[in-house]
DNA sequence: CAATTTATTGCAATCGATTGTACAAAGATG
DNA sequence: CATCTTTGTACAATCGATTGCAATAAATTG
């Protein structure tokens, strides 16, 4: 058997009252006397009553809900975001809408549509990395709607962003690995498009400039950072006899050092390697990987509150500073040749 | 400047007709004429009109949203099921509303309500760990709402659900470790109210049973299968002076295994190892860890599809038979003593 | 050419909650 | 006791799209 919903006028109904007295009343309003919204909340719990989140967005023509775009769920480092995301709208009254892109803007384009369709009260959004026009997400700012993007953020533009300050990030890896020894220093990365990887290799250039380490377009090895671009790295990085490696992301470096290994290259000794983000792989593997602290869960928290404030606020997000995350370099035995 | 959405009012003003005629032009209703048809669908294009989801789902009372409730996002296993269930519900027009649980009832039972108050036309759920109580999803079956359970399935319950044999993937482990000359074998698993870590831990005990190992309670460890519970973990096998573990989640015998090595022990010479899930972890330590392969993606895929079909064709999702994956036991390094 | 059918389009109610305004009953004030 | 507040509740319009039914115009038929 299928029940039907309550709704305020079965209430009223039962009460002897008009709708408005209900609506008010579960409210508390204070036009509504004391006795009378006693007996409306309690009949209404009785019941079964459950407002109609349709009707209330109709209405109010907005809703409760955030929505979030990304390239890909399949990351720690982004469930970790979306931890945060969630752990800091929850407990505001929002829920959450998400959808990936999975790395394609004709995708993205479809996603913040849907978005838009579903009157979400503020997007978090981090880009596709083929995305370099972001004519779609200003549909949005006109209609009022607050963007925020993290991580991936778009390049030459003032739209609000959280970020990490990835040039400077891969400076220091890169000086790191110079300091341990490494003369000869591959970096493997992802689609130059994207701000991350772009800025990341800015800070290896900047670091080999520094210590006098000429720049060699063949040691950067631009690919999807994905497990089997790791292992295919390796044979490059042997052939190239570089002694250091700076990848872009943990699992790459992973799998790129498991199969240096296999080829009888020992780490550090004879190859430093770094990875980037701070996953959970990098604490596990043998020798444990070098990598760069990505706070996600703080991004995603940070990202949320933020949004959140200019959702109910009501302040311009458009004059909101840029935010950028601090990330330690963590040190450890995949790097560590002087102890 | 902020702009107003453009309704169905908007376009009935501008062509002179009426918001019914607009209403029935857009979906090409065959009473409407094909030049009618033509310059309201063209006139739509031109003002931008994006037809309001509330309105749409207030008069229908129902939404094109399915919601997703589990645990935590934060496993590999878990983005490929949301992957994979993406996959096919977009295709279809669907969107997806995501929120996980944090292995808390609570939290579930408040999510299950969200999803009613957001009318979602469908439910997939994975339990948390401490549900033993399903009440609260039998009154989204009262309101005709399908819910499709996969992996945390409750405990008998005549409910749809979509599972791996738990049990049989158990024994098959068990079993391999068995013989590969193992003798005493920890079994490392999650909390016992969840019907995966208990059938996983019955397999164990059968495949015991069948080689005449005599059971015993203390080689069984229940944590909540994270990298600090592996790491705890370690120091009581070596305690044990157990020569076979068997880890109910790859992150933890991960973790687990590289701190028994920590502590000398040469896997698989002084101790075979296996976990489950098969997850990229698994396959980037070293040793290579044996494990179970839980296709997550296709888990997704499975179970949206269900679910749709049940949604679209009004079948009573209540009669259909439960669904058992297949999982094939991937022998590596861990736990392969006599190649 | 009148009568009837058919093709288009419009009217108005509906979904459920909200809210400005009107109204009635109670109490306060002179 | 009449007038003015105050308090509590009700009325009715509104948000945007849908849909059964009515209405009009055009086309067909006898």
């Amino acid at each position: 058997m299928i029940n039907k919903p309550v709704t305020i006028y079965d209430i009223a109904a039962k009460l002897d009252l008009a709708p408005s007295t209900i609506s008010r009343g579960l409210k508390r309003h204070s036009s509504v006397s004391l006795p009378t919204q006693q007996r409306i909340i309690q009949m209404a719990e009785k019941m079964g009553y459950r407002a109609n989140a349709f009707a209330i967005n109709l209405r109010n023509n907005k809703t409760s809900t955030i929505g979030i775009i990304v390239p890909k769920l399949n990351s720690y480092f982004m469930s970790q975001v979306i931890a945060g995301i969630e752990k800091v709208i929850n407990s505001a009254g929002y829920n959450l809408l998400i959808s990936q892109s999975l790395e394609d803007v004709g995708k993205e384009i479809i996603n913040v549509q849907t978005m838009f369709d579903n009157r979400v009260a503020g997007l978090l959004v981090s880009l596709a990395e083929n995305t370099s026009d972001i004519a779609h997400f200003l549909n949005l700012q006109k209609r009022g709607i607050p963007v925020l993007f993290f991580d991936r953020t778009p390049a030459g533009s003032d739209l609000p962003a959280l970020t990490i300050n990835n040039e400077a990030a891969g400076y220091k890896v890169t000086r790191h690995l110079i300091e341990q020894g490494a003369t000869k220093i591959v970096h493997i990365t992802g689609n130059q498009l994207s701000n991350v990887y772009k800025e990341r290799l800015s800070g290896y250039k900047r670091a080999l400039l520094e210590f006098k380490i000429p720049f060699e377009e063949s040691c950067v090895l631009i690919n999807d950072l994905s497990e089997e671009a790791g292992i295919k790295a390796a044979n490059t990085i042997i052939k190239l006899k570089a002694d250091g490696v700076f990848v872009a992301n943990d699992h790459c470096a992973a799998s790129c050092m498991h199969e240096l290994k296999h080829h009888g290259k020992k780490v550090p000794e004879d190859i430093v390697i770094a990875g980037f983000n701070n996953d959970m792989i990098s604490r596990i593997i043998d020798p444990s990987l070098t990598t760069v602290d990505y706070p996600g869960l703080k991004m995603g928290e940070i990202a949320a509150k933020n949004l959140l404030a200019h959702i109910e606020e009501k302040i311009d997000i458009n004059l909101t500073a840029n935010i950028i995350l601090k990330t330690p370099l963590l040190i450890r035995q995949s790097s560590l040749r002087n102890p």
